[in-house]
DNA sequence: GGGATAACCGACCACTCCGCTAGGATTTAG
DNA sequence: CTAAATCCTAGCGGAGTGGTCGGTTATCCC
């Protein structure tokens, strides 16, 4: 497993509120209940989220969350970055400020890392998978998804 | 941590093998003392690859493994995939025979995996990476790097 | 044949992380 | 004031990681 659902729950928790289009804020409870996802655990990763500004929070009765900027502006890599941590696929390869991969083992003097070029290109793969795809993408797909599903409901109720 | 020391240890293994071009076997022993391993914990990883066929080993003594196929013909994907299980970003991802990914929430007729397309691309990312690199390019790319370290060696020794 | 060497095999173990719960404190709308 | 919500910290069971250990089998060399 490259991920662990951290990653999957934080997701889908910034799809649904990507969904919301006016600013209301969203009640984390209500994401809990249409995603079907434990709300005590769901209060820990929003909180990762919140600390980096890509969700708003307002708290008090009727407060929520909201985006901290338009879904077509966040990269999924940073919703995974704050979810996971930084994006490394072996234990010795520390992030760069720039993107860059480095090996904690270079030093070493000997051939440490003959490993270095297989994890530095996936490394490379994951991230511009993850870069490439916007939150809006993501909400489209989802609003697609339930649009089908929806007409589908519709359907077998008439018969 | 996309991946584990598993992994890691594993490549390094099979470069240390691809480096031997006569076909005699290497004693895990040997690779062990080389690469800084602990020898037990390699039997456990080694195995794993005899079991696919990525090495055949010799047993008794001056016995040993070698590659079961030429490096040039070892994609690293088949490696990962031995040494960590099939490569899934996400739990709910179960490895199709044929490449393609599918979702165990997909029948649940909700929106349940607005997700998925992410952690498609993901692992299309992934699995590209290593599939496109072989153990030649991992043998050949140690290869320079022992030569240029023993070379500056070299000189050290002659200043 | 008898060592020595080395691959095999399975059990076990300490530690860390993951997924989740519990309980409370604080803020805010009505 | 009170209900609703965010916020914060602590803890905890289970699973996986990263080994270790002891023993068994196969093979070469003398």
């Amino acid at each position: 497993m490259l991920f662990s659902t951290r990653a999957e729950y934080g997701v889908r928790l910034m799809v649904e509120l990507g969904r919301q289009e006016d600013g209301a804020p969203v009640a984390l409870s209500a994401v809990a209940e249409s995603e079907r996802l434990p709300l005590s655990y769901l209060e820990h990763l929003v909180a990762k989220l919140r600390k980096v500004g890509l969700v708003e929070s307002q708290r008090g009765a009727h407060g929520g969350y909201r985006l901290g900027r338009p879904a077509d502006e966040i990269e999924m890599l940073e919703v995974v970055q704050a979810l996971e941590g930084a994006i490394a696929p072996m234990e010795c390869f520390e992030p760069d400020p720039e993107g860059k991969v480095f090996c904690s083992h270079e030093s070493d003097g000997d051939r440490a890392c003959a490993t270095k070029l297989l994890w530095t290109r996936v490394q490379g793969g994951v991230t511009k998978a993850l870069a490439g795809t916007t939150l809006a993408e993501l909400v489209e797909f989802a609003e697609q998804h339930a649009a089908a599903s929806s007409s589908r409901a519709a359907a077998v109720n008439a018969a």
